[in-house]
DNA sequence: ATAGATGCAAAGAGTTTGCATAGGT
DNA sequence: ACCTATGCAAACTCTTTGCATCTAT
């Protein structure tokens, strides 16, 4: 559970993580590893993201409707931008104020999630 | 696919969501249903609520890393909330301002969500 | 009577797990 | 050499689809 060795599927999975500047997909983490190892399986994948997060090394985002995307973790609080056309995931900076005071009176907010969705700058330059 | 019959299982799958008064999973919609008709298959949940939804007599409230919710259609923008404790969603008035602004330049934004995490007032009290 | 709707079971998609074997240390 | 990590395949969960049968009109 704790990444004990530095196998080359191990390697090939962080720099593909590295190398993205956003969120990948476990999908999108097996195409990119596998051009460095091309035997990596789907469970390697799985099994290895999930050993990264516990280490700290990167987070997970959950989107609505859509499989998780990692990426490396780093400290300041920011949200997402999913793609409509390409449906790629993109970090996006700061956070609404006052989010958690939407709440119902009573409830405890421990955290909140905002996702907005649209066209990213590349699609929208190919239309 | 437009409802052109009044079946048992389409009143007994309406009424459930009329009763409650949050958004429902198709596993909970399941659940109040089949209080009405016992042979209600699941199948004929996931149809149903497709074919409602299609009509415009619900809408879908997608959740990070959850199944989708189903709520009665109403006008007004509104966001939602997720217990940790008992998983039910909830219904919250109001959205952040100008949630839009936080997309990076280029990107064109159509649509947001926000959903807030923590415990429900129940859960609160029952602890 | 007819065609749409249902229930069941099977098929898909995404994720997890079991197990024999490969490969870091 | 030891024991963790891997690859493959099977299991699982959630959702969708095919098909014979039922039933609202």
């Amino acid at each position: 559970m704790s990444m004990e060795r530095n196998t080359r599927q191990r390697t090939a999975i962080r720099e593909a993580l590295e190398a993205a500047n956003r969120p990948l997909s476990p999908g999108e983490v097996l195409d990119a590893a596998q051009r460095m190892v091309p035997r990596l399986g789907i469970a390697t994948v799985y099994r290895t993201l999930r050993a990264l997060q516990e280490e700290g090394w990167l987070t997970v985002v959950e989107l609505p409707g859509d499989s998780a995307r990692y990426e490396r973790a780093h400290l300041d609080h920011h949200h997402h931008f999913q793609c409509r056309a390409c449906n790629r995931v993109f970090e996006m900076k700061g956070c609404p104020a006052n989010v958690a005071a939407l709440a119902p009176a009573g409830f405890e907010v421990d955290a909140h999630e905002v996702v907005l969705y649209g066209r990213c700058v590349s699609c929208v330059a190919a239309s």
